[in-house]
RNA sequence: GCUGAUGUGGCGAAAUUGGUAUACGCACAGCACUCAAAAUGCUGCGGGAAACCAUGUGGGUUCGAGUCCCACCAUCAGCACCA
């Protein structure tokens, strides 16, 4: 049978009828465990970015198994979250039905692709069986004392009466109705990833990810190295702020000090007379995303307070100011400025006519303010004369015998805030009793259930506040009348443990058992967007990492390697939305020219960790490819050739490009190069085409070349492989066939093409054997023309030659 | 704004990581087969008559730069409640 849509079909029925990708995971000594990022099942059909990242990895898995390994490669779905919430809003469709049936959809066409997963080891994030550990883990890190309670702003939406993800506010205004959206502040849970913000950033450097990834991650940590300083508050008995800084050294020039206008301090510190002011400030920067404000070309604002801090280093009094360039999650939320050797300070402290004080100067000469270099110490009494380096050091000895100041270190991250006021998620497993106050949810009781009839609808309240049947219970320490926490848990909770699931994911008496899930991690190879290099890849870290301190895993970090599969924009090269209406479907492509073609088609099209705007005029080339290679199967099959035995040059070449493609092949896979990979196996046919139509063959190697070239195609083509080796008379499937093995003394005696330069400038190109000498070449090329005359009235002065790769004339003409 | 990328023929893209720039294809053109077309097979295909010139622009390092360094231009992604 010809290949289409009929035989992808008559060999999916097969596999599944066999078993033949049921994960044998009772032996373990040579495992791989290949993943992708689980799928949010967002709408009912994949699209191409699924496809762009699930067919490559699925052929990757198959290259893997096809090498020796016992190949782990899970599917499942993240399935909590805002749109299907939302979709549910909109429609009146409940987000259970409508996530259950686009997962439905999802897995069937999962299975259309060809993908090898066994469904055995899949996880629903939505479901009880998944959301229950989802819990369990919280009331763990609970009990580590990584879980706790504080205040934090979100948006929040006046006319809605509702918080709203980042994605709802649209410049500054809520997505739904257009009312300016505020900054509210709501207690909220919070894990603490801040405690191992140092291994997060140290765990970094051995892991085999992309470089970029690693930096952002870096970046995101934030790490930074300084001083905090108490300055204290004038009038006050035993009050102080305390500001972090990295430059202890200009710690002289501070003319006043900046706090943030959301900071629960900032009103108590406001003098009566500038409470108006302060209130106003407040009210305004409430409005302003934290992005905007961070923003060094924004137009610096701020108040005066009325009140006055005393500078540690030197007794001066100084003033306090508000301003939002000051945010409270960062740092200590309090900023000693220094307006003479910082740009920021600068400009407010022109803008507001405070003091400048220069404490620093360069080493020769004078600068222009703001001068934001290190120095020398002028202005700054005992320490003048000190070089920035040195001074950091005095200023901060002399501060932490006072207790006013030590040396610290501050990171940007942030902990984890993990409360959400929507329905769709895991309940958070808290009780809050009158008396008792805070109390988990005993173990023996989970999973909490999520109610099924809840009015999600937006009216001000947590969605499941308002089912009484929910919020109502027993405090299980005292069994007095107590009420339910009604926020759910982020969906990056989910997602940050779920690759730890998989290998044992239908126990339901542990969370895993610890034995096999040490045996299958860690993640050989982890494949999906750059887009999360931070929240989801920092989560799933910190989680491993707690895990690990709690005893139930043994691995430090998750994902050995990391790929990510670049993004397939539309055909406008933008990214494809369904409000630009540039969005393109698989479905069409798959139908009419099957699952191979297309897969094919994604893989040698674009670069797969480039992706690039979508284009379907190459699908014809593959087409006519597979077409090729289906007649010369045939003409192989019919065997209407003149036969010989003897290996003569030319069946030595095809022995050559058949060694030559199974290592270039191989190398290429390995390295996610699936365009490079096909176009050599393009070459390959090529050649045995060119070979076959010689007036003599040897059939025998054509056939044996050819089956070669079938399973080298195979975990690209799983169908269409299939089919063609079963035409060849084999009965046992050909992803049960190992990787070719090729014979590196094949390919080294073939000779290779060396070029030869004079001054850096290609003359000529000869043949040689691999260890020709410097001799054997100036031997080679002293009659050729071209090389004869450009030497003639010509100086040598040097000549460069690198074995294999080039040999290079340098001098002049006299 | 901050952070991280990307830029190579008409087009999709390669370049063993500093060593023949444009592999493999698409599109196009010519030839063969055919009454004809399609399909298939073969050949050609950056510019230039040539010396040479070409990897976003301008400098630099090097025997040698698409690859390394500096500056600039353009485009894209992430920025903590989309996942």
């Amino acid at each position: 049978m010809r290949y289409s849509k009929e035989v992808d079909r008559k060999w999916q029925k097969r596999w599944k009828e066999s078993g033949l990708y049921k994960f044998d995971i009772s032996n373990l000594d040579k495992k791989f465990y290949s993943l992708e990022m689980f799928s949010y099942p967002s709408g009912a059909r994949l699209h191409l970015g699924h496809w762009f990242n699930f067919a490559p990895s699925d052929s990757f898995a198959r290259f893997k198994s096809m090498q020796g390994y016992n190949v782990f490669h899970p599917m499942g779905f993240d399935a909590f979250g805002l749109p299907a919430e939302n979709y549910a809003i909109k429609t009146g469709i409940h987000p259970e039905e409508s996530t259950l049936k686009n997962i439905e959809t999802m897995k069937r066409q999962l299975e259309e692709m060809g993908a090898n997963y066994d469904w055995n080891y899949s996880v629903e994030t939505c479901m009880p069986d998944y959301y229950k550990w989802t819990q369990w883990i919280f009331l763990k890190l609970f009990e580590k004392g990584l879980a706790y309670k504080k205040e934090a702003p979100v948006n929040w939406c006046k006319s809605c009466n509702t918080v709203l993800a980042n994605e709802q506010v649209v410049n500054g205004e809520c997505e739904r109705c257009g009312t300016i959206v505020e900054r509210r502040k709501m207690s909220q849970w919070f894990f603490k990833i801040t405690d191992y913000a140092e291994e997060l950033l140290e765990g970094l450097k051995d892991l085999d990810w992309p470089e970029s990834t690693k930096k952002v991650q870096a970046n995101w940590i934030g790490r930074s190295e300084g001083a905090e300083v108490k300055f204290k508050i004038e009038g006050s008995k035993d009050e102080y702020l305390t500001a972090f800084t990295t430059r202890v050294d200009t710690l002289n020039g501070v003319t006043y000090v900046v706090i943030a206008p959301e900071s629960d301090i900032t009103l108590k510190l406001t003098k009566p007379e500038y409470l108006d002011a302060v209130n106003k400030y407040r009210e305004q920067t409430a409005k302003a995303s934290d992005i905007e404000r961070m923003s060094t070309e924004r137009e610096k604002t701020g108040v005066f307070t009325g009140s006055y801090v005393i500078n540690p280093i030197n007794g001066e009094r100084v003033p306090l100011w508000v301003s939002d360039y000051v945010i409270e999650g960062y740092g200590t939320g309090v900023v000693m400025a220094v307006p003479a050797h910082d740009e920021r300070d600068y400009e407010f402290a022109k803008k507001y006519n405070l003091k400048i004080k220069e404490v620093i100067k360069p080493v020769d000469g004078n600068a222009e303010l703001p001068y934001t270099d290190y120095g020398i110490l002028i202005n700054s009494g005992e320490f003048n004369g000190l070089t920035s380096a040195e001074a950091k050091k005095k200023i901060v000895e002399k501060l932490s015998k006072t207790n006013e100041g030590k040396q610290t270190v501050n990171y940007r991250l942030k902990d984890w805030l993990v409360s959400r006021q929507r329905y769709w998620g895991a309940p958070i497993p808290i009780i809050y009793c009158p008396d008792c106050g805070i109390v988990p949810v005993p173990e023996k009781d989970l999973p909490v259930l999520l109610p099924h009839d809840v009015e999600f609808r937006p009216d001000g309240e947590s969605p499941l506040r308002k089912s009484k049947e929910f919020m109502h219970c027993k405090c299980p320490k005292c069994n007095k009348d107590a009420m339910r926490e009604s926020d759910t848990l982020d969906t990056f909770v989910d997602s940050s443990f779920y690759f730890l699931r998989y290998p044992d994911a239908r126990n339901s008496e542990k969370i895993w058992d610890k034995e096999i899930v040490d045996k299958i991690m860690p993640v050989d190879v982890y494949v999906g967007g750059k887009e999360h290099a931070t929240m989801h890849l920092i989560y799933a870290r910190f989680m491993t990492k707690a895990l690990r301190d709690m005893g139930y895993v043994d691995c430090d970090e998750p994902f050995k390697k990391m790929v990510h599969q670049g993004m397939i924009l539309g055909p406008d090269g933008n990214k494809m939305s369904k409000s630009k209406g540039n969005t393109v479907a698989p479905d069409p492509y798959v139908d009419k020219y099957g699952s191979d073609t297309f897969r094919m088609y994604i893989m040698f099209g674009f670069s797969f960790t480039e992706g690039g705007p979508w284009k379907d005029e190459g699908i014809q080339a593959i087409v006519k490819y597979l077409t090729r290679v289906e007649n010369l199967a045939d003409r192989i099959l019919n065997n209407k050739y003149k036969t010989k035995n003897t290996i003569d040059d030319e069946e030595k070449e095809l022995i050559y490009v058949k060694n030559r493609t199974i290592k270039a092949m191989e190398a290429d896979i390995d390295r996610f190069q699936f365009n490079t990979a096909i176009a050599r196996s393009m070459e390959f046919i090529n050649e045995m085409v060119k070979y076959e139509q010689l007036p003599i063959v040897n059939e025998k190697l054509l056939r044996e070349s050819f089956e070669t070239y079938i399973t080298l195609i195979s975990p690209l083509a799983p169908h269409f492989s299939e089919e063609i080796w079963e035409q060849f008379g084999h009965t046992e499937s050909v992803h049960k066939e190992l990787w070719p093995k090729y014979d590196e003394k094949e390919i080294a005696k073939y000779q290779i093409n060396l070029p030869i330069q004079i001054n850096g400038k290609l003359k000529t190109v000869i043949k040689t054997n691999r260890e020709a000498t410097k001799e054997d070449v100036k031997e080679a090329i002293k009659d050729v023309p071209t090389i004869v005359q450009a030497l003639k009235n010509f100086e040598i002065k040097d000549e460069i030659f690198v074995p294999q790769k080039i040999f290079n004339i340098v001098g002049k003409k006299k």
